[in-house]
DNA sequence: GTCTATATGTTGATAGAC
DNA sequence: GTCTATCAACATATAGAC
């Protein structure tokens, strides 16, 4: 399909910049959150290792763009597994679902705004992007408990089941195949639906 | 802290096996799971960068040592929380609280079991560490779940609850004081009682 | 925009002297 | 058991040609 790279006119790639993301991500999804570097990436871009400084002022540079992508992407499923569900548990819980989905669909991203240590005070798009992930989670949580404080105890609570499942899964603790992932899911969603309904506010109008 | 090495008598260690892993263990609570090289660890335990091979077969001999010492030192922390409470639910509660003491306490030891990708396979006994970690937890889920597999996946939504708060607070996603420290405890325990309180043995089992 | 070439640094690991 | 010396491999980054 994809020919080989004519050493000759290796060049002319049109969309370095993507080219070099992607074969990041590859890296990370090949080797750990740390397996990446700007020499390997370019090799496998087919460019010189001169090339990705003309589209990243360095290799932190690279890295978080890919982590601006992955809070991206996070925002999108979240938000769509939140407006799935009709009331707060539920949809605290499938965010707990749509989390461990997107550490099983996503590894790379997911690796990239954890593992990864990359200097998040350096890049104030990377704060605002996060910030915007967990306004997603918090809306529920507001309508369970209307304390703004308490609100945000139940999202890391939440947050903390979900993410403790994902790296359970990323490290094998669960198992590795399939059904480990499908119990990982579950666990986080009951979890999830758990945890909110033990910190919820005592006057819900709502029935839960 | 670290006594200075007298340049004259840097050789005669003593104990250099010790001093090397030291020199590892604090390289990795301030660089993270991967700032931990030999060369730099010799350097700290002030001898030559070929001296590590005498006592360690490679680099990862030498990370594998360290994630044995970690998987000791929290089934000693978790036995201890487990025999301090009486219930099953409390105990479960004392764990979670022990898993993100020891992640505040033994940063770096914390580290070795999880972020550094150390091949497991190729070191049994580091297998057998963690299944005696895990079943330290799992005689307080027996009591609640006599079915061993609800009493795996009680352990599991614990573990997890509590993994999440230890891996937020290493993050900085709760806060970097003291006092999120102290939140995240309670918040691992408070979780683990509502998770241990719902999937114990009288409510549904979880679908699979 | 991409290349070649290079500077400068790091690492893990080995050989052989003492 | 530790040293010195050395290696190959690899990294990030820059300068200047095309």
């Amino acid at each position: 399909m994809t020919p080989k790279p004519d050493p000759r006119r290796r060049y002319h790639h049109g969309d370095l910049r993507n080219a070099l993301e992607a074969a990041a991500l590859e890296l990370v999804a090949e080797r750990g959150p740390h397996g990446f570097t700007l020499a390997e990436a370019s090799r496998r871009a087919g460019v010189s290792v001169a090339a990705p400084f003309r589209h990243f002022a360095n290799r932190e540079a690279l890295l978080a763009a890919l982590a601006l992508r992955s809070f991206a992407e996070q925002e999108r499923r979240f938000a769509d597994a939140v407006s799935a569900a009709a009331e707060p548990v539920a949809q605290l819980a499938a965010f707990a679902a749509a989390y461990v989905q997107f550490a099983i669909d996503e590894r790379a991203l997911f690796d990239m705004t954890f593992g990864a240590d990359i200097d998040k005070a350096s890049y104030a798009e990377l704060e605002q992007a996060g910030q915007r992930v967990l306004d997603v989670i918090l809306a529920p949580a507001l309508r369970l408990c209307p304390d703004p404080r308490a609100a945000l105890e139940l999202v890391y609570a939440v947050g903390a089941v979900a993410h403790g499942y994902a790296a359970f899964l990323r490290e094998g603790v669960l198992g590795i195949d399939q059904e480990a992932g499908v119990r990982a899911m579950h666990g986080a969603a009951r979890g999830a639906e758990a945890l909110a309904e033990a910190l919820a506010d005592g006057d819900r109008p709502m029935k839960l």
